[in-house]
DNA sequence: GAGCACTGC
């Protein structure tokens, strides 16, 4: 076997690591740096009293890496060598090399804070910059001066970001480690093109025609995309004249692909046959294919960005950034030189390209974050100057802190509450955690604990449709419930209950539409929820499913809770139409998504009050996943948003200690609701929030 | 009356 590059700099990174706290290296692809830095420290003595932690962004990494570790060490997995990811702890009090992803070593951190037992922590592929990358980097900032004399802190990172990095923990040497690439040849086109997908079309079939034999991988947006590339390629090629060239294989390949095709891609291609994969992004980094010496890359991606003035999420496609670029070109050159072809001028590439992406910090609601970052209790950490490698804006950390007040996780001064300290256990969005907590008050616990865990994988329950595939399969009308009218968020639970009722029949799923892979998510993740439960409560709750339909058909209990779990998403019916407002700081006009199963009542008319899970901006502003709530419910919480302040919940530093006095809300008694003048009802919520949204509350 | 890239606790 080869040597790996980096074992050529084992005394180097050795004599590195002693001198200093942190290290970043770079470690192009095919250094080993994930399997050998962790065995180089542990044979220079770092795991004499305490173990090595190595991070991964992604759970089947975090498995492989360990393996090999562990079978390169001739140990068995779990002893000396193991990893722990969500549902999966496979260490021991054996082990000193411990693999992990960013978010178990960040729930590490929530019970022990200066992680004591590692002598060492790798961020590995710290430059995908996760979510929990950049939180465990400012945690490591603050930890290495704490821990100063016995910690060391290693980051791998991409050639065009290290610099940055060691600018962040003061100067910190970089070290290089070449990869084992090949070389990849790159070519630009002169123009950028009018329709990318054309523009692929034509580079794939001119590879296909004079270039020698190799697989073409092909970077596009999405599954439409994909499939119109995929009919357009195979159209053509069996135009080609016969004999011109070799056969062909074409294969799409992402993520909402069933498994079982996706790993096709996986299986050795027939000799004299050129397979052409056409990718979304998760070949980029999550899926490596063997044989591809081509490389054709459109230099798009599809991004999902939240902006946190209108609160609301979009998908949109956006350029990559050159890391990305280079990443993308570096999947040419794994087994032999290769080619990549950039669908765009190299102008475009050194001018208009960012040199990283955007860091998922930067594009995500923040509210889980900020409560993790307030429950740790850090004595010197102000969470608006938390020492983040690319700051948020403050926008969108004051977005988080109102978020949590109006969920009762952070009260008017900023700090966490019980109920918050209790919501950070919970691996879920600070909405449902809280969801959760007022549902064990209202005695519908086991309903919520289902509706949490069906929405943390709510995307991948549904078994994939295309549009070409719609067009060819009748539609089947869906013997799944319907949510008895009251919105998404009873639909899952009851589709759940079915699931339950059948015994976790795997071909229910089937039946149903299900994906299998999705609902035994949900299985886990429920139960794992339950049991964090039980622990807080030193006790047992009722967590089971009933089997007995005792509840009336109206959720009331449930609708209550989640209205508590979701009071900083509400939205009202506008009068007379179905368009809703949002509540809040920022109003938005919205509707529901047209996937909803919310029902309208005889009249066509919505609910007047719902909760929804999410805002999406497609070709308009929709709610995703909604619930019927009840205006009674609404009325505390509206006084709540009016008696906000934002200049307090943020720490105050300019305290005037002056509360802007406003009138309590009036709103209708119940004794009103029932004998409507609707219009008024409106009028005077409205005023109330009118008044509310006019007043300006500035830092 | 729409459409969904990829991860993860």
């Amino acid at each position: 076997m080869a040597i790996l590059p980096i074992l050529q700099f084992e005394e180097k990174i050795v004599e590195i690591v002693e001198k200093n706290p942190v290290v970043v290296i770079i470690g192009e692809t095919g250094s080993g740096k994930s399997t050998q830095l962790s065995q180089i420290l542990h044979r220079r003595g770092y795991t004499k009293s305490r173990c090595i932690a190595i991070t991964q962004p992604r759970r089947v990494a975090a498995v492989s890496v360990s393996r090999r570790v562990a079978q390169e060490l001739g140990v068995r997995l779990g002893e000396e060598v193991g990893y722990a990811i969500r549902f999966e702890d496979r260490t021991s009090e054996k082990t000193i090399i411990k693999y992990l992803t960013d978010g178990v070593l960040l729930r590490e951190s929530l019970s022990d804070p200066e992680l004591r037992q590692y002598s060492v922590i790798i961020l590995d592929e710290a430059h995908e910059r996760s979510l929990n990358t950049d939180i465990l980097l400012g945690l490591m900032k603050r930890l290495i001066k704490l821990r100063q004399s016995n910690l060391k802190v290693l980051i791998t990172s991409a050639t065009l970001d290290g610099e940055k990095v060691s600018r962040f923990f003061s100067n910190c040497p970089i070290l290089n480690v070449p990869g084992k690439l090949y070389p990849v040849e790159i070519q630009h086109i002169p123009e950028t093109p009018k329709s990318y997908v054309e523009a692929s079309l034509k580079a794939a079939i001119d590879i296909h025609v004079r270039e020698p034999e190799g697989d073409v991988l092909i970077f596009m947006t999405g599954q439409d995309d994909i499939e119109k590339l995929v009919s357009r390629l195979e159209e053509r090629i069996q135009n080609l004249e016969e004999g011109s060239c070799m056969d062909a294989v074409i294969l799409p390949l992402h993520g909402s692909l069933p498994p079982e095709l996706q790993i096709r891609v996986f299986s050795p291609p027939s000799p004299n046959c050129r397979r052409f994969i056409v990718a979304t992004n998760i070949a980029e980094t999550s899926l490596t294919v063997d044989g591809v010496v081509y490389v054709i890359d459109s230099g798009f991606v599809k991004q999902r960005q939240y902006n946190p003035s209108t609160g609301m999420y979009s998908l949109d496609v956006v350029q990559i950034s050159k890391v990305q670029a280079n990443q993308r070109a570096g999947r040419a050159g794994r087994t032999r030189p290769g080619k990549c072809y950039r669908l765009y001028p190299s102008m475009v590439y050194h001018d208009i390209f960012l040199d990283a992406t955007v860091p998922e910090i930067q594009r995500s609601s923040l509210a889980g974050s900020v409560l993790y970052l307030k429950s740790l209790d850090l004595p010197d950490i102000d969470i608006l100057n938390f020492d983040f490698l690319d700051p948020p804006s403050s926008e969108s950390l004051e977005d988080a802190l109102k978020q949590l007040y109006i969920i009762d996780a952070i009260d008017e001064d900023g700090s966490i509450t019980n109920l918050g300290r209790t919501m950070a256990e919970l691996p879920l969005e600070p909405s449902l955690s809280r969801t959760l907590l007022e549902a064990n008050e209202c005695g519908c616990l086991s309903q919520a604990l289902t509706v949490a865990a069906m929405l943390s994988a709510e995307t991948s329950l549904l078994l994939g449709q295309s549009k070409s595939n719609d067009k060819k399969r009748k539609q089947v009308p869906s013997n799944l419930p319907n949510g008895s009218g009251w919105g998404d968020h009873i639909q899952l639970l009851q589709i759940y209950e079915l699931w339950h009722q059948t015994d976790y029949n795997i071909d229910w799923c089937k039946e149903n539409n299900l994906k299998v892979r999705g609902m035994m998510f949900v299985k886990d993740v429920r139960k794992q929820l339950s049991q964090i439960m039980q622990k807080m409560a030193k006790g047992s709750l009722d967590v089971k499913i009933s089997k007995r339909w005792k509840e009336g058909p109206d959720y009331r209990a449930l609708r209550k809770a989640l209205c508590s779990g979701y009071a900083n998403q509400l939205a009202e019916r506008m009068i007379r139409h179905n368009g809703f407002r949002t509540f809040g700081f920022k109003s938005q006009l919205v509707q529901v998504h047209p996937s909803s199963v919310l029902t309208a009542d005889e009249d066509g008319m919505l609910p007047n009050y719902v909760v929804y899970h999410e805002l999406i901006v497609t070709t308009r502003p929709y709610m995703r996943n909604v619930c019927a709530i009840e205006m009674q419910w609404v009325r505390p919480i509206l006084a709540k948003l009016d008696n906000m302040n934002v200049s307090k919940l943020s720490g105050g530093t300019n305290q005037s200690n002056e509360k802007i006095q406003v009138a309590t809300v009036d709103l209708p008694k119940d004794a009103d609701i029932a004998k409507p003048s609707i219009d008024d009802t409106d009028s005077r919520i409205l005023a109330a929030r009118e008044r509310f949204l006019a007043r300006k509350i500035n830092k």
